[in-house]
DNA sequence: GCATAAGCGAGACGGTACGTCAGGTCTTACG
DNA sequence: CGTAAGACCTGACGTACCGTCTCGCTTATGC
């Protein structure tokens, strides 16, 4: 990524930048993502409104920025030895994400505004972290590669509604559900 | 429903009742749930702010009122004759209500909403709409009475993770979904 | 001036309006009329700033009626016998108003800004208060009515003139401007 | 106007200077005075904010800068033979200078800015224009030498009350103005 | 010719006011 | 007492301009 500036002109403060950044992880967990204005965000940062407006349009646009990176990084898991215990892992990873993460707190009301906010779906659209998680997993765990979108919403799906409906997560039981899923991929013969 | 009231005073205008109703509905198709206010729900059903704060709290819950009525009837079924076909037929309609109808439009705003309003997800909880749905059909199709909350979830959550994620819904295929539920539920045994 | 009110409604508050006109007095005062804004104006006055431009486009508007009555009292003067004394008085008046008055003050911000500033012009045009109270204290002094606006520039234009473009109040002689206008309303017959 | 210059260092550049100057000048007619920002009048002029800066603080001291000369010539009047008449065409050129001229655009935006800006005021107490014009021309025709600052107050006066307060151009006399004056100045002996 | 120094265009920075909008509350008059 | 109307306070919105600041570059002087 090659710092690309037009002649001349003060550069950009990555101090500013950072401390945005900063300011709406920490907003995001102390007051939450309704309460998260960009004038709170700004006063926050230490850093004046219009700097937030050059840079990001939304609060989703800074939230995204500021979670996807740590999402990616919670969402991958060491190989465990067996698809099993690959599927298994990475739906405990899944769950502790949307769960207990801050990155999986801005995820889930990212999700939420996108659902009517075409902005943000175009955003979230940019990089499906779910679904290439999943697919990395599967890639790994069955060997497909490139790994079907569908079998990654099998393997997600299920967990994300439990969670996004508001269901409790200490009835989730991810050994199960991975053993569904791969009994689902393999079906019985016929007859 | 009786008509609860203390002594005196104007009963309760069923026609400003209706027409709030009637706005909200019309409001989420015409400008979507973030563009809709208070005010021109107010304004919309030509009735004053006062009388809707009156009797509703937030937006969430008129829209809530308005289109969970319409939701239990588009999501539920014929029974089709095989357990297959009633899964298929119910997923049809669940990627129909999600995506097309303006209730599953209502829904998703509401389930992203939830995602940072405890009073909605409060709300939401108070009535399990897609997870009634799909224990109702699974209790039919399967005989189980009553119908797992965690087999529910394998049947609505792939779907409703890719709606929610925003992919494409032609390219979702309800009957394969359907079977991968029933294969997943009955494994092979091992060996 | 009948109050004109619909049906219903909350009466707009006295209590805000007063308030308002207040505070442009006093602000006037104390930062002068470039320091005085919409925001500083609610603010001192304790109201909201959509109160404020509810009733009042501009700062320029509330301060024209803020003033505009006191301009006119300050501009009246007492008979006092004799033309020459009542121009002499009106002018002290006149010099009084535009240096030291509150009002005057307001007055002369309000012309500058109508040469830059056409809705500000049509303001000030809507009450002519030098013009009107110079051709009051002309028709009682010599009887003319209704009396001449030229006349009322002449009488007026010299001290305007010398108080606008900044110079030094105590060097103007009121009686001997008053002592010229007469003389040259009565030119000496030619020859 | 010696060149003053520390050792070294680029010069001013004179095609900047110029090009503020040009722009405030077509700006002031284009988009008039309230709507001129520092910010426009740098674009304008294809010159950085801070060159502009650096040589003034206001765009008030820019538009003094680029008017005060034209004023001047625009306000000089040619010898015409008789004291009327020099008076008369003098009227005539303050009347054109207030109303049609961009200097005089600048000089009305000026005064009205120094009724509320002591900074302002200094700056026009600096190059008293139309005192000077006005002693200069009664000089010329009255033979007074210095000419009184009074008498100019006089003549200037009501026509500047007339054009300040917004009125209509059309329906000042200029000779009848100049006639008033002489008439004012030499009144007929008591009795 | 090479350091020193100032001017310059570009454009980001922290501020602050703008005018608008929605939220929620209140005060009227009418039914 | 419910209702329609609409004024009220609060506070965020996104924009604009303020005046300052850092850049890289240019253009002069003077050693």
């Amino acid at each position: 990524m090659i710092e690309e500036r037009g002649r001349g002109g003060r550069p950009r403060s990555e101090r500013a930048r950072a401390a945005v950044l900063h300011a709406v992880d920490d907003l995001l967990v102390e007051v939450g993502y309704a309460a998260m204005t960009m004038k709170n965000i700004a006063e926050r940062a230490g850093v004046s409104r219009q700097t937030v407006y050059r840079w990001w349009s939304t609060k989703a646009e800074i939230l995204f920025e500021a979670s996807v990176l740590d999402a990616r990084e919670e969402l991958s898991v060491e190989p465990a030895g067996s698809p099993l215990d690959d599927l298994t892992a990475y739906l405990d990873a899944l769950v502790r994400f949307l769960t207990r993460s801050p990155a999986g707190a801005a995820y889930r009301a990212l999700i939420g505004e996108a659902q009517h906010d075409p902005a943000v779906a175009d955003l979230l659209a940019s990089r499906d972290v779910l679904g290439d998680s999943a697919r990395d997993v599967l890639g790994r765990a069955l060997g497909e590669d490139p790994a079907d979108e569908r079998a990654a919403a099998l393997l997600v799906g299920p967990t994300f509604f439990w969670i996004m409906s508001g269901r409790d997560r200490t009835r989730l039981a991810p050994r199960e559900l991975a053993r569904s899923f791969l009994d689902g991929l393999h079906p019985r013969p016929p007859g």
